[in-house]
Order: structure tokens, then sequence, then C-alpha cells
DNA sequence: CCAGCAATCCGCCAAT
DNA sequence: TAATTGGCGGATTGCT
């Protein structure tokens, strides 16, 4: 994927919070830490003032058309009551999928484009509270609330608000891998949990938070320092102080997966760094990471991504741009 | 790609 | 009594 410029939508009244992680992860020149730099613009149908959710306003910088330029475009999560959606900004967006563009739809910007029918016969999810309704008015679309985010193809949704970092994040590692991703991630401080290549196969958890979370977070980071060491749940057990049954219960509870998932998770970002900042052999990085042997990272990382980790390598050293798409 | 085998996961349930 | 724990066994996953 070519990733260098991004258009956001934004309607009336303009979500704070999304429009925020989008500025926050495309919006800003971080080029002195050799982080990619975009060509970034929020536009809106009309280029007047609007206002936002919490009582301030705006002026978007460009109109619609400027959308045509963009190697991506993000649709802001819109209220039901912006509606009829202009057939003019419906047709920039089935225009952004036909040329090759990639176009993200955040929380209930999902509305959006399945109202432009780039959604029809696609997965997508939505914010929980609005997935029902998503399913009734779009019967094409195949709504899975239960998904932090989704990739169908060039289209991408996300869930509630957070759900859009995990979303954006993820489009900076298909376009720049996961070195640049976790850099990223870093700088605007979001943890590495979610952080995994498989973040939108972790369950959206709607039970409260427990005082059992904190402890596992404290695993999870060691856990992270020891990607290379065996890892078995009995050994994670007991370094958590707990018995293995309780454990694996107290772990599901906090990252919605298991153990074993996590891990080959973790392990699979950590070997994707490592093929595209060293020179390693792929028998070695296997090790680093924790997988047994280069033959295990190799189904681990055909499954995921889709290609073999010597394609990978190779696609992230020679030309930063086209990174492979997994099927889906 | 397969077979053999170990680890893992999960429902169940007795004990706390 | 209600909630939590943790051991057990069988089905499954997935490693070598």
């Amino acid at each position: 994927m070519n990733l260098r410029n991004v258009a956001v939508v934004v309607f009336d009244p303009v979500p704070v919070f999304e429009l925020g992680v989008a500025c926050e992860v495309f919006g800003l020149d971080r080029g002195r830490e050799g982080l990619p730099t975009y060509d970034f613009a929020v536009c809106a149908v009309q280029r007047r003032s609007i206002p936002t959710t919490s009582g301030f306003s705006i002026t978007p910088t460009h109109g619609i058309d400027r959308m045509a330029e963009a190697d991506l475009l993000v649709v802001a999560a819109t209220p039901p009551s912006t509606r009829p959606i202009p057939a003019a900004l419906l047709e920039q967006i089935r225009a952004g999928v036909s040329r090759g563009a990639v176009v993200a739809g955040v929380c209930t910007g999902a509305f959006v484009l399945a109202e432009a029918g780039v959604l029809d016969g696609r997965r997508a999810t939505t914010h929980w509270q609005h997935a029902a309704q998503l399913s009734a008015s779009y019967p094409r679309v195949r709504v899975d609330p239960q998904r932090l985010y989704v990739q169908d193809g060039p289209v991408y949704t996300s869930a509630g608000s957070a759900a859009a970092i995990d979303l954006l994040l993820h489009l900076v590692r298909e376009a720049h891998g996961a070195e640049i991703a976790n850099r990223v991630a870093r700088r605007i401080v979001v943890p590495p949990h979610r952080d995994g290549g498989q973040a939108q196969y972790i369950e959206t958890s709607t039970t409260p938070a427990r005082s059992a979370e904190g402890d596992i977070a404290q695993l999870l980071d060691w856990a992270l320092e020891h990607l290379d060491q065996d890892l078995s749940v009995d050994h994670l057990a007991a370094q958590a102080l707990m018995s293995p049954r309780t454990f694996a219960r107290r772990f599901q509870e906090a990252t919605g997966t298991t153990p074993r998932a996590w891990l080959n998770q973790q392990r699979l970002v950590e070997a994707q760094r490592l093929l595209e900042a060293s020179t390693d052999t792929v028998e070695q990085i296997a090790l680093d990471s924790g997988f047994g042997s280069a033959d295990t990272l190799r189904r681990h990382f055909i499954r995921v991504r889709g290609v073999n980790p010597e394609q990978y390598r190779r696609t992230f050293q020679i030309g930063a741009a086209d990174s492979p798409h997994p099927p889906t």
C-alpha cells in the first residue's frame, strides 16, 4: 500500500476524538524522527465553520474534491441525523475504491461507507450501539460487532472511539511495517498490549475492568521482554503467582484471547520488526522472537500476513511502497 | 503434507 | 448461600 496522502471527511457535528486520532497519527510532521510524513487534509462538504461534539467549532480547509487525491480516505463518525449524505461525497468514496485507494470508516462512519455501497457483501464493524441498525439498514453488509476493527479488501471499519487508534495504527503497519507502527504507537503512548498484528480478532470487552487486570498487564509487560524464552502457560502462571487455571481465566478476562494466541501475535509482530530491521537469517529471527524453528515462524507468518517471511522482508527492504495485502 | 505426540483450552465440579 | 478457586479429563490445537 502506498500511503502518502490522507484525507479525513467530517460532518456536522465533528467528532472531536475520532478526528483527533486521525490528526495524531497522520496529521503531525514527525519527519525529524524518521517517521513518515503525509499530505493531510480535513475535508467537508461545506467549507464553513462546523460545530463539534464538544461545543466549539472548526473550519475545514478543504472541500470534498480534495478526496480525489488521497491514498487513504478516513470517514469520521457521523450522527444518524446527517441524512441524506450528499451524493457527491458518496461518489468520491466509490471513486476512491475504484482507483485503488483505501477507505476507513471510523465508528459510525461505517454507515457512510454502507450508503456509498462499498460495503456490499463485505464484512464490517461499527460501534456496538449501532451494530443492529447498520445490519438492518444495509442487509448486504456483514456486520460483526465483536471486532475492534475489520478489514475486507480495501475497506476498513472500526468499532467505538478508541478502536480508531487500533485501526489507524494497523493501516500504518500495513503501509510502513511493524517497526514504524510500533514507534508511532509509542510516540502517542498507546500500550502495546492490543498492538498485535491480529488486534482485529480481539473481542471488544464489555465486562468492567477488574483489579486482576493490573496483575495481567504487568505480566504482559514482562512477557514482551522475554519473548525468546519458553513461555508456557505454566511458566506464565508461576510468574504471575497464580495457578494455571486461574491464570488462564484472568488472562481471558483481561485480553480477550488465550495466552498462546496472544503470544503468537506478539511474537509475530517482533519477527516482522526483525525482518525489517535486521539482516539475520529467518532461522535466527525465529529463535529470537520465540518461535521454535523457521518452519514454525513461516507457517504463522503465512497464515496472518499471507506471504512468507522472505517475501515480506524483500518487500520492505527494497521498495517501501506496496506492502503485500493479506487475503481476507 | 503427514503422523505422532505434547501442550493448550474449556467445561465441569468439589472445595474453599 | 453466593462467589471464587483450582484440579481433572477430554477434545482440540499445533509443534516437531
